[in-house]
RNA sequence: GGGGCGGUAGCUCAGCUGGUCAGAGCAGUGGACUCAUAAUCCAUCGGUCACGGGUUCAAGUCCCGUCCGCCCUACCA
């Protein structure tokens, strides 16, 4: 229902040592897409994303690099994520930084906090220690060792044998809230989605849960506990965070009773930190728990995730230079169901560009467009009488503007999509049948003509509203080519079928002009 | 070892609580049309629903087992 009710939606915040491939901009178009529906919908809405830029291995590689970790971090944000952001089109509300001021002093109040009400205590974490890595290694890390280390656990990825160490951290008491989380999963079965990632995550819980080390004291590059100065705050407790520093939590508790809860969208790798740590704490501080979690899918290149390592990992602008930001979202948010992993190749993506963008909905647009220039001198004709086939766009438009809006309420994305290409194939095959180019040949039958031109005029306005989210820089394009008032994405689009339109149709560009696909 | 998710037309995938469920899109083939970005529309070819059992009047759809892929988790030591 948009009634203006809140909707806060969150990607997860990218560890700025990595570089931006498609997996990361997928999570962000993915998110983007929902904010600018529920935007468009009148809903309160805010999307937030941002970067997550503490910890040990920023603070080597800045010092690998001669600079300070603060400058190395600013470089990366500035070179590489705010960025990516343009590449993909994103329209993000505000975009925080863990190394802000307004989320360093606020994961101080959380944590401190938490410590006062007892839910921290001083502990020993002992484990495996690498030198090599200068880190911790979990047991799934190491290896038996072999020839002169045979019989003693060496880090897999130096072959050297680990130290156990102790050291003295802080531990935030996550076992006590396992009871507390399976009732959260069984109260509101859609909190994890979907339900192959709920299935996971109930099962990791059920096998009960162990306090969380949240502080570290071999380093110096995080937020520092606040009552121990020699200890920094473990980067992913300090990381998720941000959702509620973002958005008022310490500072302005106003904002934050407005925004808060949050829509997380993640990917399924980091599902566990979003879905129990992220909610016990959010628990152990008596704040709201997240409006859910939504772990989606893995892109698979040639069936295997995509990665750097193996050379799979693609870089966003490889894409959008040659399809532009608009198929890039397109191709993503409809080629794959949303939250099941996906296969991704340039053949693919060239076929749906063709196939969808360019002959399915840039050249229904450019036929209609054309057709009333040509035949009613770029007025936008009135329809009289309706006939039964007119009316049927009718009811085909109304249906996917009120099931796309449904699916999106889902984060159904790619069902959205469909929905609204129900739209732009039954006005290709209406043009087809009601051959407005015949009518016009007949003067008797102007008064048809109209009407079928009107009909599809109205149907190609709904879809400029329909798919603003999705291909923004087209459907803005179309929206002035329709000469309809305003900017498209002020339409509502939980009413798209039935938005104001124009008198006067302009010169449309190809929307998406063919593809020469070399290779 | 335990657990999760997949294995459906050449390709990418839909198929919820069992009964037109054997489907869609793309590709292929044939035809129609010309307003349009040689585009659109119609028709059509195509599958032992991984394999083997079982439950049932009825099973891609439930149960058991096997094989394959991916993932999470734990290691008996």
């Amino acid at each position: 229902m948009a009634d203006g009710s809140s909707f806060y939606i969150t990607t997860p915040i990218f560890y700025v040592n990595d570089v931006p491939h498609i997996g990361h901009a997928y999570t962000e178009v993915a998110a983007d897409v929902a904010a600018r529906w529920h935007r468009q919908a009148g809903e309160d809405t805010w999307s937030l994303t941002g970067t997550d830029e503490h910890g040990q291995k920023i603070l080597r590689t800045a010092t690998a690099n001669g600079v300070t970790p603060q400058q190395w971090a600013d470089k990366l944000v500035a070179e590489a994520w705010k960025p990516l952001l343009e590449t993909i089109d994103i329209a993000n509300d505000d975009f925080i930084r863990t190394t802000d001021e307004r989320h360093e002093r606020n994961v101080q109040r959380f944590l401190q906090k938490l410590y006062d009400e007892g839910h921290i205590y001083t502990g020993e974490y002992e484990g495996y220690y690498c030198v090599g890595c200068e880190e911790y290694k979990q047991q799934s890390e190491l290896v038996d060792g072999t020839g002169e280390y045979a019989g003693q656990p060496v880090c897999a990825i130096h072959s050297k044998p680990v130290e156990l160490l102790h050291e003295k951290n802080y531990f935030f008491r996550m076992s006590a809230f396992a009871e507390r989380l399976l009732a959260l999963y069984e109260e509101r079965p859609d909190f994890v989605q979907p339900e192959s990632a709920r299935n996971e995550v109930v099962s990791f819980v059920r096998q009960g849960l162990a306090d969380l080390s949240i502080s570290r004291s071999t380093f110096d590059w995080g937020v520092k506990v606040p009552w121990d100065e020699t200890h920094v705050v473990y980067v992913w407790f300090d990381a998720l965070l941000n959702y509620i520093t973002a958005v008022g939590y310490g500072d302005d508790e106003a904002e934050f009773a407005r925004r808060w809860p949050a829509q997380h969208i993640v990917g399924k790798d980091i599902l566990r930190f979003h879905a129990v740590i992220w909610p016990a704490m959010l628990m152990a501080a008596g704040l709201d728990v997240p409006r859910g979690v939504f772990g989606h899918g893995w892109l698979l290149v040639g069936g295997e995730k995509m990665s750097k390592s193996k050379l799979t990992g693609i870089a966003p602008e490889q894409i959008t230079d040659v399809f532009g930001s608009d198929a890039f979202r397109f191709y993503f948010m409809s080629a794959i169901s949303f939250g099941q992993d996906g296969s991704f190749s340039w053949e693919d993506l060239a076929a749906r560009y063709q196939a969808e963008l360019a002959n399915g909905f840039g050249n229904l647009a450019s036929r209609v467009v054309a057709m009333i220039t040509r035949y009613c001198d770029g007025v936008v004709p009135t329809a009289g009488v309706l006939s039964p086939a007119d009316a049927e766009i009718g009811t085909i438009a109304r249906r996917a503007t009120e099931r796309s809006w449904d699916a999106i309420g889902r984060l159904a994305i790619h069902e959205a999509i469909a929905e609204v290409w129900q739209l732009v194939d039954a006005l290709n095959g209406y043009l087809t049948n009601e051959e407005p180019w015949a009518l016009a040949k007949d003067p008797e039958q102007r008064d048809r003509l109209e009407a079928v031109l009107a009909t599809a005029y109205r149907g190609l306005g709904t879809l400029a509203v329909l798919l603003s989210p999705v291909v923004p820089k087209a459907s803005a394009k179309l929206w002035t080519a329709l000469g309809a008032p305003g900017e498209v994405t002020a339409q509502r689009i939980d009413r798209a079928d039935d938005a104001e339109l124009g008198e006067r149709v302009q010169p449309l560009e190809a929307l998406f002009p063919r593809v020469e696909v070399a290779e």
